[in-house]
DNA sequence: TTGAAAGCGCTAACAG
DNA sequence: CTGTTAGCGCTTTCAA
């Protein structure tokens, strides 16, 4: 059994209400008692228990993320934006992933609220999901990161993933590219998803009909990214450009291309899309996207302690800027 | 305020120790109760208050992960390794980064206690820190790794850091590499660590004298590699060989390589360790020394959760083997 | 400047 | 099969 304030108390001979003071800097307390108790607390190792003071103060000092998968390098940096505002603020964070699995994130939703932490940052998947509605409305506050939801307890960090790929395509275009196919990463059940948007918008842009069968959707993965555009450019060889939905869907393009002896990005040029840090290392080095991972999560976390340390504030979504970046393959 | 067991039994019209046996599960009631009070749970929308449960059971179902940095795809394999065993047994995980920071280690490990997590794994940097003991002397159970400690209260995951080091300066020799640099990530402020280890006695063995001018310590990431390899290339250009602490490391020294117009691998070999997922996509791809992340996580979570479950258990420690895998960069 | 008592939401032991 | 009582370790009134 850990030491208590009692024992530290008892050892003290005072009541467990000074110590309580001495623990939380409470004023009121003579220099010399405060002193002894130190001491006393220094040499017994005694530790205030958190749980407990959270049963009263209803606070965990804790909060939670859920991420699709820490393993993506996208999501690492970005947990570790939220992390570190997270700790200069005292902040402790719970780290779920979901992978592309509605179901564990509902469940690592209400597991969190179970929990008590004192919010949530969510980056969602990208299908629609009315059990987040449901949760939302008894649960506060969150922070959804690049999913638009108008709520009074959700706070919504954006990447303007629309005017990137839109950037991609145009820049592409310039080249020359005349078939740009794109790999749209997870089909939304509702809508387009922002990325597709931002393509189709830039080729309808350019009088250039977009055809469905060059958009082909999958799950992130580079692995994925191999066996789509494996197959995209065996089947239709007149495709020049590919624009994928996250730089680990272009590394499995470039390995595609490399199987095929595909010369990038002369017989096809490829655009990524987050700027993960190993898009510069691959070769030969990715064009992409550019987000600000660390910023994006830093926004989360000061918006979540705003929303916490306010219970009654609505923040407005903030939209973050993102930059096309032309390196070796395009 | 959120709803308790309180509003759910006086709803229900029954007892708080009802509610609570079908939350928990717990037989001894009536078939037509319960399905009575599971949906007033459910019309509610009760869930039960962990840190309250917590309190009394002494458990809170989380445990706690210190890494230097989770934006490292090392330490995010090894994190995902520990967050799915976590996850399939029912428990959270806190992540903690400290950096290469000591004091924030130790602040780590006090907050995580302070949280009365059932567990904690640590990934610790490699400085002696006596602190660490006396931290484990009242507390328990801890998981370390890749560091050994022998100690009731802790359990440990240890990687073949010696023998893969070994191997991989045998292979070098074994190309004809006599002057064999090591860039030997951060120096331990007592002994020397085990790969650097693996170093000397490789050469060794084989009559070479290690001269210390050929060891460089540093922080383990790309910039370090980048400069150290650069300034080291440039003083000594007869060596022909680098041997990183881990893949970061290599990656600057890949950069600088290619900045000196240095050819990888005829002027310059390079391996390095860990095997993190893009060591395969860089160019040239990069030989080093594979470890299974995600079966260390895995090993130290499930260490973790036996000693949880059996308090007075004493477990040994496992070396996890390690594998060279050579690419083109050697 | 200090203490006593109540209670956060839940479980555990024991009755009924 | 169900309820009562006590109390986990702490903070928060309110008194002294």
């Amino acid at each position: 059994m850990a030491i208590t304030m009692k024992d530290v108390a008892e050892k003290a001979g005072v009541s467990i209400k000074t110590v309580s003071r001495v623990v939380n800097n409470q004023g009121e307390i003579s220099a010399e008692t405060r002193q002894r108790i130190e001491a006393i607390i220094a040499e017994l190792g005694y530790r205030p228990n958190l749980v407990a003071r959270s049963l009263i103060t209803q606070r965990t000092l804790t909060i939670g993320l859920i991420v699709v998968d820490i393993t993506n390098p996208f999501f690492a940096e970005v947990a570790r934006g939220v992390q570190d505002v997270a700790r200069q603020n005292g902040y402790n964070v719970l780290l779920c992933n979901i992978d592309d699995n509605l179901h564990e994130q509902q469940k690592a939703l209400e597991s969190l609220a179970a929990h008590s932490v004192d919010g949530i940052i969510l980056f969602p998947l990208e299908y629609y999901d009315d059990r987040l509605l449901s949760f939302v409305n008894q649960y506060r506050p969150v922070v959804l990161i690049n999913h638009l939801l108008q709520h009074p307890n959700v706070a919504v960090v954006l990447l303007d993933g629309a005017h990137g790929v839109q950037q991609a395509v145009n820049h592409l275009l310039e080249r020359g590219h005349q078939e740009i196919a794109m790999l749209a990463g997870p089909k939304p059940i509702t809508g387009r998803g922002q990325r597709l948007q931002g393509y189709q918008t830039a080729l309808q842009g350019q009088g250039l009909a977009d055809s469905a069968n060059r958009v082909i959707f999958s799950i992130p993965t580079q692995a994925q990214g191999y066996e789509q555009s494996k197959q995209l450019l065996s089947q239709h060889p007149h495709i020049t450009a590919i624009i994928a939905y996250n730089d680990l869907l272009a590394f499995g393009v470039i390995q595609a291309c490399r199987e095929l002896n595909i010369v990038i990005p002369d017989q096809c040029a490829i655009v990524g899309f987050d700027d993960i840090y190993f898009s510069n290392l691959v070769h030969p080095a990715l064009s992409t996207v550019r987000v600000n991972k660390y910023e994006v999560g830093q926004q989360a976390m000061t918006r979540l302690l705003t929303m916490i340390n306010d219970p009654k504030l609505t923040i407005s979504p903030i939209k973050l800027g993102v930059e096309l970046i032309v390196r070796e393959s395009s």
